[in-house]
RNA sequence: CCGGGCGUGGCGGAAUUGGUAGACGCAAGGGACUUAAAAUCCCUCGGGCUUUUUGCCCAUGCCGGUUCAAGUCCGGCCGCCCGGACCA
């Protein structure tokens, strides 16, 4: 029996779309338009299995919204710039750029081998000078705009080789490749201002509605707002004030003692002066910031000579500490402690014997209860209470709930003076300066005289120097002798460029708007961006459920202000797929095994020499652990089609999916089962006439052509609502049904035909090459991609009976067959009718019957 | 510790959102075809009882509740996965 042959199959149609250019998109004002986008591959080598995952989901949407009458957008680029191309460049001594294109070269040939509905005229490259030209103008508008400017901020410095380390290349706090103890340094470097837009990027979440729930969590979280106050204790004896955040101005009557981070500029100050204090802030510094050494690590604390204020009550003097728990990132670096209401603050207060004061206590206890929480809470326990109450001990806040407070609280201390309502969040400003050489260069020139000078647009891009040291590492940038030295754009001086280059989050912030208009002289052209933005289904993996996506938001509403698009929200719905998972195995010695070493009998054995295989966990493939199957051997044995087909069945897409090769096997079977059905040359399908025969609509001929018209409102309906393996099993089921219509007559060989169309139609979106295969076959006019999707006919949708089930007391009896249109009353006499029924309910008579129309009938005894 | 998700046959998973649990596929077993194998086709396939049926019981992590009816809703446990984490 002939199998089909699908590499030759599916090379001469990938070519007939590509020289047809079937998805080349341009704008078509008045047809409805979709722009559909896979996150773009970073060039890492080749393409592996969570690629084609992606990008077959991305592709079964585009294709079906094209037969759909859309107006589809469905283009693809690189993410080209990044630390692995300088990894490689220092192992091989290549350049970044040559080992970044070579790479672009393999995976844009194993793209294409996938049958992908790409419109590759789109094409870009971040590393091109064309794409970061652009951003560097769009970094020079958020300057203009106040959105992007200098601080100083913290690095990782590798002191053997002299290099800053991204957070990435330090591994247990020493240099990834020297070993040496990594040490922070300041240096000035560049910020986006993204918390310009906290309030609104965390309020614009409630509107992303077909977004992952998972995800507008995890953005919320990441935004991080809190409300409370600021307030302001004066250090007794001095003109100055320490300022606090805190969510909980109800409990400031519970203070017993201020404590400031190791990092506070007064702790520094008093360091200074202090070496103690100093040799404190030294060992916090080392206690390790661990998530593990974070949870075990004991509450310790310095008390310093300082007291401050009660704000309230100006004759209560409280000590002043300085504390590991107090982080200076987060709020004002320093806190009030109130050890009745907050854990950490009672851990502290009871190691350093401070005093523990309940000033909230649960409401409605009667007073027994309440002497004894208190008294226990003052004198015994570890366990702070963070629960609601009501004020107690807090002069004019007692009897107020916990909310009442805390606004009265507010209220009585911006009367005073000492302090005021406040909004915090966690989100801080983006640091996008990268000592790096394979990145977007800064366009800025720094000038002895002039200061920080930006380069004039008409002088981009700064390109990046080719004639770099590849093997050397560190910044290539800051090596290279000639490239940093020009003159000062202002004044003619010698200067110096920036030699740090841009986060490749940058680069991914804006690459779908560039997508609209690729060739532009500008980042975007306005026309362009208002007809295809937003993008209407962005798809991708749930790792950048934050930074990629929030950066994105952050980047739109950037340009919108600085007047370069009309958006806010770039992502219109959002899907998150799972990933591509494999078994694990190990050979005798303990060593990882590839898949393709191992066989499956009864036990798993060595293909090599029949040695034992332990299976392991099945987990992600990784190299480190060789579950890894190769897309282009795939593809090569079975065609992108097959493989296509898997990556769609059993597994919803947002769940990971076990890639088995009996899987893989299963749905070649199924591609061959299809085409024998459809396309041999004795096969029945090709066959039938035009009219349609009355009889067609009767008996088994009948029963088929409902099922027809029943698989495409299921699949329909299962694709739109990215429910791929529900329409693969709906493409079985019509199968199934057609391959059982072996008849001779008319309409047998009608609904054959019709079914063949219809199948073919349907398949198209996930199994495109076989599609067209097919569709030439039955004699379809032009390309299956052209053509519409099918529509279901209501009328045959439904069968003229239905079967209900008949329970009785909720547990089922028997089934009944009735008419379609069965009233509740013909439903319940028939079901009563039924012999089972009969027999059960022997001569009791039923107390109720419930009958749900369709579906159920509940005889209640 | 906090937040979120999940738990259904040997396996991946269905179940029209409260109405016949196990669609569809994989694996397995049996059979047909074949000298043989592959491919293909047909049958069986949650567990138990049974007078072997067109019968009955049990079964969606565990315990309880609501309901004529619960995989689905509510409460409480157990387990796994993901994210965040000394955020004041």
């Amino acid at each position: 029996m002939d199998r089909y042959n699908a590499k030759e199959s599916e090379a001469r149609w990938q070519k007939v779309w590509d020289e047809a250019q079937a998805f080349k998109a341009t704008e078509a004002p008045g047809k409805p338009k979709y722009y559909v986008l896979e996150m773009f591959p970073y060039p890492s080598g080749r393409i592996h299995m969570g690629h084609v995952r992606n990008y077959t989901i991305g592709d079964v949407i585009a294709r079906y919204k094209r037969a759909r009458g859309h107006n589809v957008l469905h283009p693809m680029g690189w993410d080209a710039f990044g630390l692995p191309a300088e990894n490689a460049a220092m192992e091989r001594k290549v350049h970044p750029g040559v080992w970044t294109l070579d790479n672009i070269a393999t995976m844009r040939a194993q793209l294409k081998s996938m049958g992908l509905s790409l419109d590759w005229s789109r094409e870009l490259a971040t590393c091109q000078p064309d794409y970061y030209k652009e951003q560097q103008k769009l970094f020079l508008a958020f300057l203009r705009q106040g959105l992007a400017y200098r601080r100083n901020s913290w690095v990782n410095w590798d002191p053997v080789d002299q290099t800053v380390l991204a957070n990435e290349q330090v591994i247990d706090g020493c240099g990834w490749r020297s070993g040496a103890p990594v040490e922070r340094r300041q240096l000035e470097q560049w910020f986006f201002r993204i918390t310009r837009y906290s309030d609104e990027l965390l309020a614009a979440i409630e509107g992303l509605d077909r977004w992952p729930e998972k995800v507008r969590i995890m953005q919320r979280n990441w935004i991080g707002r809190s409300t409370g106050a600021e307030i302001r204790f004066r250090i007794s004896g001095r003109e100055e004030w320490v300022e606090v955040f805190s969510t909980r101005p109800d409990t400031l009557f519970g203070a017993s003692f201020l404590a400031l981070s190791p990092q506070h500029p007064l702790t520094v100050a008093l360091a200074s002066e202090d070496p103690a204090l100093a040799k404190f802030v030294e060992d916090c510094a080392h206690l390790g910031t661990s998530e593990a050494a974070i949870e075990q690590a004991p509450k310790l604390g310095y008390k310093t000579e300082l007291e401050v204020l009660h704000p309230f009550l100006p004759e209560l003097r409280l000590p002043v500490y300085v504390a590991n728990y107090v982080l200076v990132e987060y709020g004002t670096g320093a806190i009030f402690g109130c050890p009745a209401h907050d854990q950490r603050d009672i851990e502290f207060a009871r190691k350093y014997e401070l005093p523990v004061l309940p000033v909230i206590a649960p409401a409605e206890q009667d007073a027994a209860t309440r002497a004894a929480y208190a008294k226990d809470l003052a004198e015994v326990s570890v366990q702070a209470y963070d629960g609601p109450g009501i004020a107690i001990n807090s002069h004019f806040l007692d009897g107020l709930s916990v909310e009442e407070a805390i606004a009265a609280a507010i209220t009585r201390l911006e009367q005073l003076g000492e302090g005021k309502g406040h909004v915090q969040y966690r989100l801080r400003d983006w640091g996008i300066s990268r000592q790096r050489y394979w990145g977007t260069p800064i366009p800025i020139v720094h000038c002895p005289g002039c200061g920080v000078v930006p380069v004039p647009e008409d002088e981009l891009p700064v390109l990046l120097p080719e004639d770099i040291d590849a093997g050397r590492g560190g910044n290539a940038l800051e090596h290279h002798p000639t490239w940093k030295h020009v003159d000062c754009p202002e004044c003619g001086g010698p200067a110096q460029r920036d030699t740090d280059t841009m986060d490749t989050f940058v680069d991914s912030s804006w690459y779908f708007a560039r997508f609209c208009s690729p060739a532009a002289d500008r980042p975007v052209t306005p026309e362009a961006a208002r007809y295809w933005l937003p993008v209407d289904q962005y798809i991708g993996g749930i790792e950048h459920a934050v930074l990629h996506l929030l950066y994105s938001r952050f980047f739109m509403r950037a340009m919108q202000d600085c007047g370069l698009i009309e958006l806010e929200e770039p992502f219109a719905s959002l899907f998150t797929q799972g990933m591509v998972v494999h078994e694990t195995y190990r050979g005798p010695d303990g060593n990882w095994l590839m898949p393709t070493e191992v066989m499956r009998e009864s036990d798993a054995v060595t293909t090599l020499d029949g040695q034992p295989v332990t299976l392991g966990r099945v987990e992600k493939m990784s190299k480190s652990k060789k579950n890894v199957v190769d897309t282009d051997l795939i593809i090569e044995v079975y065609g992108a089609d097959t493989a296509r087909w898997f990556m769609l069945s059993d597994s919803p897409p947002e769940r990971d999916l076990v890639w088995t090769e009996a899987g893989i096997e299963g749905a070649w079977r199924f591609v061959n089962r299809i085409w024998r059905l459809v396309c041999q040359p004795d096969a029945p399908m090709a066959q039938g006439g035009a009219a349609f025969p009355a009889a067609a609509a009767e008996g088994e001929p009948g029963k088929v052509l409902r099922q027809i018209h029943r698989a495409i409102d299921g699949v329909t309906h299962d694709l739109k609502r990215f429910h791929f393996n529900r329409s693969v099993a709906r493409v079985h089921e019509m199968v199934n049904a057609l391959s059982a219509l072996k008849g001779e007559s008319a309409a047998d060989q009608w609904v054959r035909r019709f079914g063949a169309e219809t199948l073919v139609r349907l398949i198209a979106p996930m199994m495109p090459h076989l599609g067209e295969e097919l569709w030439q076959a039955l004699g379809g006019e032009g390309l299956l991609c052209d053509q519409p999707w099918p529509e279901a006919d209501p009328a045959y949708l439904h069968d003229d009976t239905v079967t209900l089930a008949v329970q009785m007391n909720g547990k089922l009896r028997a089934t009944i067959e009735v008419p379609r249109d069965a009233d509740r009353a013909l439903a319940e006499q028939l079901a009563l009718a039924d012999a089972t029924v009969q027999r059960h309910l022997a001569d009791q008579s039923p107390r109720k019957v419930i009958v749900v129309p369709g579906r159920v009938v509940n005889i209640v005894v």
